[in-house]
This record gives C-alpha cells, structure tokens and sequence, in this order.
DNA sequence: CCTTGCGCTTCCAGTCGCAGGAACCCTTAT
DNA sequence: ATAAGGGTTCCTGCGACTGGAAGCGCAAGG
C-alpha cells in the first residue's frame, strides 16, 4: 500500500513516516514507480511507533522498543527496564512541574489582577521582594 | 560591565545572553571597543528574563514580561492574565503526564520483568492486548 | 488525446532555545 | 614581547518534526 494509506492505517502523517525513514528507523520497500510500498507488518510497526511516542518514548527509544519488539527471544526484563527509566523520567518531570505550579501559584494568589500597577508576579520575578 | 560579570551576575550564560540580543529580546550599548556594556539596570532584566524562564515562560512571554515590568502603568491584571495562561498549561501538562505514568505504571505492573519474552508493556503498545 | 487533480517523490527552510566551536580581536600581566 | 584570558562574529547541530516548492505518476472526464 501506498504510503498514504499507511499514514490513514498508523495514525502519522506521511511526513513523519517520511521523516522515520530518513532517520533509519523504519524503512519500507519500493515499488516499481518509485512508491514506498507498505504492507500490514509495517503499518503494524509504524502503529507500534505512533503508540510509544505518544507514551513519551524518544525516537530513540523508539529505535530499541522496535528491536526488542521484532525480536523474539528477548527477556521482558530489558523492555521493562527502559520502561523504568522513562517512568522515572516521567516522574521527575511532574515533580517539577508540580514545584513550578506551586510558585507560580502563590506569585498569583498574592496579585489583585486589577487596574493598578502593584505586582507581585512582576515583584517575584524581578526579586525586589524575594530577598531575606 | 563586560558580558562575563553580566553573566555571573543574572545566572545567564554568555552565550544565552547574546542570543536574547540576536533575537531582540535584550539589546546592551556597545563600549569603545565593541564590547558589550551592561548596567545595573540592563542585569536586573537579565536576572528577571532568568527567573522568567526557569518559570516556565518561554522567550515570547519573557518578552510580554519584560514590557510589563517596564512599564509603571499597566495594570496588575494584564500581568495576572499571562501568569494565568501559563499556570493552565502547567496544569494541562501535569495532567497528560500523570496520565502517561499511570498508563505506563499500569503496563510495567503486569510485566514480569524476567528472561521469559512474554511482556505486556510491549503488547500494549503494539495495540494487541488492548482491545475491547 | 489532453487536461485536471490528487498522490507521490525529493530537497530546503524553519521551528525553539540555546550549546559548541572556529577564527579572530582586545586587554592585562609578566 | 608574549601568553592567558577576556571579548567578537559566524556557522553548525540538537529533537522531532512541519510546511512548502518543484516535479513526476496515474486514473478519470471531456
């Protein structure tokens, strides 16, 4: 199938099937016109992609989710353990948005958002009233 | 000041410096020499656009903050209104992120984790134990 | 037979917020 | 005079695409 086709099948554009290809991360075959041609096995791995990227995995990760996928031999045990890095990853990055909403929060909750000029958003941000 | 005390002086690297002026966001006088000149005041923004950033606002909203600071007369409530935004994204990224741990979470609880192929984080993701 | 229109191809540029490095100039101290 | 440690500009690259231009392939309609 064409590659359109296996965009609409996938759920990524065709740039991006494109773009992955370019990278060296799925390659398809060629027909006769020059088409990238795809069949069902590919459209399930660019399924496979479309899924773990929106899991927050790297392309990269991507890369050694698919081996691992493709490969099967492989303990679970090295598939969990990427997935433990990326959970910790995930974890940490909650954390500090967590940190940033709370600061922000307690800048606003302190502002009257009103028509006069006083702010302690801008006060907070420009440290006149942080210091000790 | 030279560039390098701007720089250890608002926590921004050199090169980040110069880049906010590339872009406009920060521009310095020049000394006879071609060097950049900062002031006290020209650090202060620094500083600010610093604290700005680790926030979470990108360089556009730097750049809204930065107007706002220097300007007496804008109301609280314009200065509110940004931070509102900004706190809205904060709160919609925690969310999808707790959302992919959880999913995340819930693939690697029903993994082994041990030398036996069989893994539900990679079956999840291939879509073939996820449907109805 | 010719055209229209869509889909496909390649390649180039831009996004965001810098970081790294090359090649060169200026200042200060020895 | 020289060496070290500033500074300057410009170019490149990161990640993961996205948009667009120029040009081919192919099926259908007039």
């Amino acid at each position: 199938m064409n590659i359109g086709t296996a965009a609409r099948q996938s759920g990524l554009p065709a740039k991006t099937i494109r773009y992955y290809e370019d990278i060296g991360l799925l390659k398809a075959d060629r027909a006769a016109n020059g088409y990238r041609d795809y069949s069902k096995h590919d459209v399930h791995r660019l399924r496979f992609v479309q899924r773990a990227r929106s899991l927050g995995f790297s392309v990269g990760e991507c890369r050694q989710l698919l081996s691992l996928y493709s490969d099967r031999e492989r303990a679970s045990a090295d598939v969990k353990a990427i997935a433990a890095e990326k959970l910790g990853q995930i974890e940490r990055k909650i954390v500090e948005l967590t940190e940033l909403h709370d600061m922000l929060g307690h800048l606003m909750d302190n502002c009257r958002g009103d028509a006069r000029p006083e702010c302690p958003i801008i006060d907070g941000l420009s440290g006149s009233t942080s210091g000790p």
